[in-house]
DNA sequence: ATATTTTAGTTACAATTGAAACCAACTGCA
DNA sequence: TGCAGTTGGTTTCAATTGTAACTAAAATAT
């Protein structure tokens, strides 16, 4: 193609990573999904709550990088499946206060290892120094991309 | 949280690309959307398209890594708009030949330098060395992708 | 040749998602 | 106090997406 620019898209940052973390997210999703019957939103909540409890929906959202009604309907689902429980936040009648659920827990405590040992496997096909450049880069991008998108 | 996994999302590798990839994409996708009314499945189409002319919608499909139907419901938006053309292959008729139009090109000129530009504005928080490693890393864990989903 | 299976692409329907409207509770300020 | 503007969270409706079924053409087998 002659005097057009030159983008190729399998060495394209943007579409590299879009691919990259799709079939990776949808990799681990499968498993959730099949075994036990979660959605990656779901999950994501529960782990966030698996991590620092009572927490408000809103602050779950911030964590989670999701949207609030994408939290909203992750959070009516856990609750209708008893993974987690809610009360009101006392000095603010609108916050919910989100903790996992005994239930919720056990859960947990099964599908955490599960995702750590996942991305274990992915790391293995790097040495330690690659991943030790690899922490270093995703920072800094995911920094710029904070301030970016701020704007 | 004693005695339970510790699973910390911010720090976990599958959560921060597709945190970084979600953003990033979006950031964009709002630029195609608004200024040239594209979604990000209709410009990865028009960007295989841009790179190599004249191939079947199966093969745009593979090469950006979207479903059939995906790609189906893309060409045929972009045929409306009149950003492609189609011919039906001479030796299999069952298969379309997609290229660019004349109309497809203008627009391909003028959203292939933006997406390089918003890559190289990201790469710019990067050194020579790091984006090196990066392009590096990018391409193991892509290999090691494909190979996991492929079984 | 003809039946069977595979492949390219589309269509139909259900499930998911996103945007905007909405409600209730809080804040700040006159 | 009381009223305008925010904020936390939910609901509604439309648009997007995924799955499965489908058509037509080609490849393979009988």
């Amino acid at each position: 193609m002659p005097g057009h620019a030159l983008l190729e898209l399998e060495t394209f940052l943007p579409y590299r990573l879009s691919v990259l973390s799709n079939t990776l997210s949808q990799a681990i999703a499968r498993v959730y999904e099949k075994r036990f019957n979660l959605s990656v939103t779901e999950w994501r909540a529960m782990a966030v709550l698996g991590h620092c409890s009572d927490i408000s929906a809103r602050e779950v959202a911030e964590r989670t990088a999701m949207d609030k009604v994408a939290v909203s309907r992750a959070v009516a689902r856990l609750l209708a499946k008893g993974h987690i429980e809610r009360s009101t936040a006392s000095h603010d009648k609108r916050q919910s206060v989100l903790r996992l659920s005994d239930e919720g827990w056990k859960i947990y405590d099964q599908v955490a290892p599960l995702a750590l040992e996942h991305e274990q496997r992915l790391l293995a096909h790097l040495d330690e120094e690659e991943r030790q450049w690899l922490t270093r880069i995703l920072e800094t991008l995911w920094q710029a991309e904070l301030v970016e998108s701020k704007r």
